[in-house]
DNA sequence: TATTGTTATACTCTATAACTATA
DNA sequence: TATAGTTATAGAGTATAACAATA
């Protein structure tokens, strides 16, 4: 049996990590942390209420009003009224949002990929890509 | 050989990652991720420059001036002027800031410890130690 | 003149509180 | 009255620009 991990460490550690990579990424990338997220999602997952988009990108709904109004303000998403409840306001990928994200991925999204496929040998990829979904289910709750 | 790693998918799930990730650690935390990393550093690297810091934090020294007076401000570290060279400030650890780390510490700083010490099975800790070099060489260059 | 650090100011992202509209 | 969303405002964190002090 492998030693024990001492997690009280590792915590301090990917914390410092996360830090410097996040303003890393916020250096480099054309658009903001949440509102890339958001455009992954509606693409990954098709139209989403603001409500609900709030809740999945953990931010309140105040804060998606405002990151969605910005979107909507580029063209890269549009609202749709939902029919069945007036209250509701769906928000869907336009056709420039969906170029958007697919150039966006098609040039490797910026520094990140570079950087993994540059930096990290294909064993390491590996690794990352392995250890990948437990940094999603910390995130997730 | 395993098959190989889609570097574009990867980031682009790492990135959303550490963006909710960043999201929960700055509504769990006491410090803001910055001046946290900036007294681990101290308390692992001993005294160091405004400059030296913002370059490994990698801020702006503009903006590390405005982290090391917040954390002068609360008593965890303090400046000590270079006596070779007048203008360099040297910022080391008070004993209080020296508590507050161990504290931090010893509480398993919070949520994110917490998450990986009961989310995580005995194995996935593992193997997310063995990637955490990976991100940490990412995140340095 | 180059380097270290500070001050002043502004921008980005997200939060809280109060409000409107629909159910 | 409860729910979905918006508007207004504030705060944290970091950036750029202009400046002061020392080398």
């Amino acid at each position: 049996m492998a030693s024990a991990v001492d997690t009280t460490l590792l915590a301090s550690r990917l914390r410092l990590a996360l830090g410097q990579l996040v303003r890393r990424l916020r250096a480099e990338h054309r658009f903001p942390l949440t509102q890339s997220s958001v455009l992954g999602r509606l693409d990954r997952e098709g139209a989403r209420s603001i409500g609900d988009l709030a809740a999945l990108e953990r931010v309140r709904p105040q804060s998606m009003t405002q990151i969605v109004a910005d979107l909507e303000g580029c063209g890269l998403i549009e609202r749709r009224s939902d029919p069945s409840d007036g209250r509701r306001a769906l928000v869907v990928l336009t056709e420039r949002g969906q170029q958007t994200l697919t150039e966006d991925r098609r040039h490797r999204e910026g520094w990140l990929a570079h950087a993994v496929a540059e930096d990290l040998s294909p064993r390491e990829q590996r690794l990352l890509a392995d250890a990948l979904p437990l940094l999603e289910r910390l995130a997730e709750d």
